[in-house]
DNA sequence: GCGTCCTACCTTTTT
DNA sequence: GGTAGGACGC
């Protein structure tokens, strides 16, 4: 026998199925991959093998994700296994990928190599620029909604005609007329929005033989991860790419699907075999990540989805920890209670910061946990959030560099011609921009021109623009301004570039100006700076090119979180959302807010298709753990300034008793046995109404009744207000002021002649609501 | 033409 | 609670 092998040095520490996925080297395979069962890993490991086992060279190899954070990990997981010769390796997410693509072929389908990426804001910009233009109301027809029809088009691969054609409401013509508009606006652009990038490479592949034939010959393997997540448009690239070599390999799990709201279609799996004949499927089922009773807890959750390709997902690991499932009486009382267990798991388990994640629904609910860290003094890492490249100073700045990099950037234009104010109106703006589109070119051409002619050039105006001598001057400095950062870009850096634009522009000492955040704004633009600098000294050109496509694809930069202090590599807390949370793992997970209106999210319980994808939600986010899993709801929220009260989640119920532990952080009931109570319900049209929730007779607080209070002793009631688990009492106590009492949760008892005094349940978590606006002069 | 105040809408999740 | 766009006054 000879000494082991490389190859079987790769693959001996993988199960049978692994082995099987990673050799499966020709022709189609579908690994479908439950959560935690090494699929990266896999990945990975396929990379490897072709490139070690089978000789394929790494620039041959494509790897698609979905998120940059998945491409990273992918990359850097081969980068070890293969050695040396991958950084030629080919891992980018889908939109990277056909950004990459349309920067060297886009000319077929009418892009120039400096093509700007639009986002939402650029797209509603050129929107409501179209509604304006159109004479139609944008309260009628709001610019988000005709930008979603204009979407849905998109991946349909429906152009603007196509969808006239097949208009049913007056609605779908606004739309269609709409979507004709903005597809010109963005072409004389030289622009591009998301959707495009994917729909564009994917008219290229297919209406350019050559083209097609050029990509299937540059790439001989592909791997798709989160299939299940791709659009049809991301099927269709990624078919067109492997029709001729069919070594295409695709991984998804249907349970996680949770993008449809971005057109993902989890069917993609199920089409997969019925497109490439001859599909292999591997199922990796053994989770090496989670425990025992968090696997259950997880199964029996998305157990309750209808019509789930059934996974029977187990593991050798322990049974482990029942999960903790708390309740707290608001946000701040959640934030609390998380970060104390927290701090225990580090005291009694040994589980460190960098090991313990929060996970919410939405951004916002990571304010409470912020500021709960900052007050505690707990170093947190805010993945998302608000994101560094939106706030405004710095998309400012970055319109100055997208006009530099491509003068057709209307958008940019438009967001910072009168930034700072240079003497240029709406109505002078609406001038240019109007007659750059009756002729059909951007509106820094029309700048230019006008400039050209103010500044002594003999030959006529070629548009006609009809401005007053003093908006004309304006007009010269801008295209004066611009045409200098032009020229003074071909040698510059961008880094200095940005120092240039900030100083000349008038925006530095617009910022200095400002006492209150210019400081602040200035330190961001520094950061802008800073994060340029990895572009530097390759060619001028092509590094702003990059620097911008970066900041457009790679929103979740490392080491650039907005956080506000957060220490660098320091053992911090995560707090991420439960989308951006999934292919992570960490030991402890707090899932939080589950309650109904949160998660289930209340867009989405009157569907049930997407309350099942709120369901898988949920389920990525269990399966994030690998050995503590606590579930906390808060029993009021407060949601735009004003607080209100929810049900506990539904989904809550279905974790069964024996998973879930009875002792909970500090003496909270558990909110399964609290659930059937209505007293935790708000009452509502479809809820009966609940029976008035006191602790004494059951009957209602009048102005005038003498109340006792736990802590406060006794008092007077001066109002009540609200119905039911609603209903808020005005308590003047003596000595202790005047309270505002939540009557469902404050142990306030009406003194009665015949009662007896001690009534209380000295167990019984005393907790009370101060209104500030009470205690005001 | 510019700044300020007011309002409406926001908030589902991301490339 | 924050922001963007509109109305209005200087």
């Amino acid at each position: 026998m000879s000494s082991i092998s490389p190859t079987e040095n790769l693959l001996s520490g993988l199960s049978d199925r692994q082995r099987e996925a990673v050799t499966h080297t020709d022709g189609p395979l579908l690994i479908v991959a439950g959560p935690g069962s090494g699929k990266t890993r896999v990945m990975a490991h396929r990379v490897a093998y072709l490139v070690g086992e089978k000789g394929i060279p790494p620039w041959k190899i494509l790897a698609v994700t979905f998120t940059n954070k998945a491409a990273r990990e992918l990359r850097e997981r081969c980068e070890r296994l293969v050695g040396g010769g991958s950084n030629e390796l080919q891992v980018r997410t889908f939109h990277g990928f056909c950004s990459r693509v349309l920067r060297s072929d886009g000319e077929h389908v009418g892009l120039k190599p400096e093509f700007t990426i639009y986002d939402a804001d650029d797209q509603a910009r050129v929107a409501r620029r179209i509604l304006d233009q159109f004479d139609i109301d944008p309260k009628q027809f709001p610019p988000r909604a005709l930008l979603s029809v204009i979407s849905d088009a998109k991946n349909n691969m429906r152009s603007p005609a196509q969808l006239s054609r097949r208009t049913e409401t007056y609605r779908d013509e606004v739309a269609a007329r709409v979507y004709e508009a903005y597809e010109g606006a963005l072409q004389r652009a030289n622009a591009v929005d998301f959707d495009d990038l994917l729909l564009k490479t994917f008219q290229l592949l297919e209406g350019y033989p050559e083209m097609l034939e050029k990509y299937q010959g540059r790439f001989e393997h592909l791997l798709v991860d989160e299939f299940q997540d791709t659009n049809a448009l991301q099927f269709q690239v990624a078919r067109l790419l492997a029709l001729k070599s069919q070594n295409i390999c695709v991984v998804g799990d249907p349970d996680q699907s949770i993008y449809s709201w971005r057109h993902a279609e989890p069917s993609n799996l199920t089409d997969f075999q019925s497109t490439f004949k001859n599909t292999k499927i591997v199922t990796l089922d053994q989770s090496y990540r989670s425990t025992q009773i968090i696997l259950e807890a997880a199964d029996s959750v998305i157990g309750n989805n209808d019509g789930r390709m059934e996974k029977n997902l187990w593991t050798e690991n322990s049974r482990g920890t029942r999960i903790t499932v708390a309740e707290a009486y608001n946000e701040e009382e959640e934030a609390r209670l998380v970060l104390e267990a927290a701090k225990e798991l580090k005291n009694k388990d040994g589980i460190t910061r960098n090991e313990v994640a929060i996970m919410y629904r939405v951004n916002a609910q990571s304010r409470a946990f912020e500021v709960a860290c900052n007050r505690e003094g707990i170093p947190y890492r805010l993945v998302g959030g608000v994101k560094f490249y939106d706030r405004k100073e710095v998309k400012d700045i970055l319109s100055f560099l997208r006009l530099i990099s491509n003068p057709a950037d209307d958008a940019a234009l438009e967001r910072i011609i009168n930034v700072p104010a240079r003497g240029l109106s709406a109505r002078t703006v609406t001038e240019l921009r109007e007659v750059a589109v009756s002729n059909k070119v951007p509106v820094l051409d029309v700048i230019l021109d006008v400039m050209r002619v103010n500044m002594g050039d003999e030959e006529p105006r070629a548009y006609h623009v009809d401005l007053a001598t003093r908006a004309l001057k304006s007009v010269t400095a801008f295209g004066d301004l611009i045409t200098r950062f032009i020229e003074q870009s071909l040698a510059l850096d961008t880094n200095e570039l940005i120092d240039l634009i900030v100083e000349r522009s008038g925006y530095g000492a617009m910022l200095r100006e400002d006492k209150e955040r210019g400081e602040e704004r200035m330190e961001n633009l520094q950061e802008l700076k800073a994060s340029a600098e990895q572009f530097a000294g390759s060619e001028e050109r092509g590094q702003l090119t990059e620097f911008l496509e970066n900041v457009a694809l790679v929103s979740d930069v490392d080491g650039l979180q907005g956080g506000d202090d957060s220490e660098v590599e320091e053992e911090a807390i995560t707090l991420i959302t439960l989308h951006q949370a999934k292919g992570l793992e960490y030991d402890a997970v707090f899932l939080v807010g589950l309650e109904e209106g949160m998660l289930p999210h209340s867009r989405s319980v009157d569907d049930p298709t997407q309350l099942e994808e709120e369901r898988r939600l949920l389920y990525v986010g269990m399966t994030r753990a690998r050995k503590r899993l606590y579930m906390f709801r808060a029993f009021q929220r407060r949601f735009r300034g004003q607080s209100g009260s929810q049900m506990a989640s539904r989904f809550l119920l279905e974790i069964p008793d024996t998973l879930v532990t009875n002792r909970d952080i500090r003496g909270h009931d558990r909110v399964a046995d609290r659930m059937p109570d209505p007293m935790w319900t708000k009452r509502s049209a479809s809820t009966p109404a609940p029976r008035p929730a006191t602790r004494s007779a059951g009957d209602a607080f009048d102005a005038g009744d003498k109340v006792r209070h736990k802590a406060f002793g006794e008092g007077v009631v001066v109002s009540s207000s609200g119905t039911g688990a609603d209903t808020q009492v005005t308590v003047a106590f003596s000595g202790q002021g005047v309270k505002r009492l939540m009557l469902s949760y404050a142990p306030l008892e009406k003194i009665v002649e015949e009662e007896s005094a001690q009534q209380f349940d000295p167990d019984e978590e005393q907790i009370e609501v101060q209104d500030p606006d009470l205690f005001a002069p």
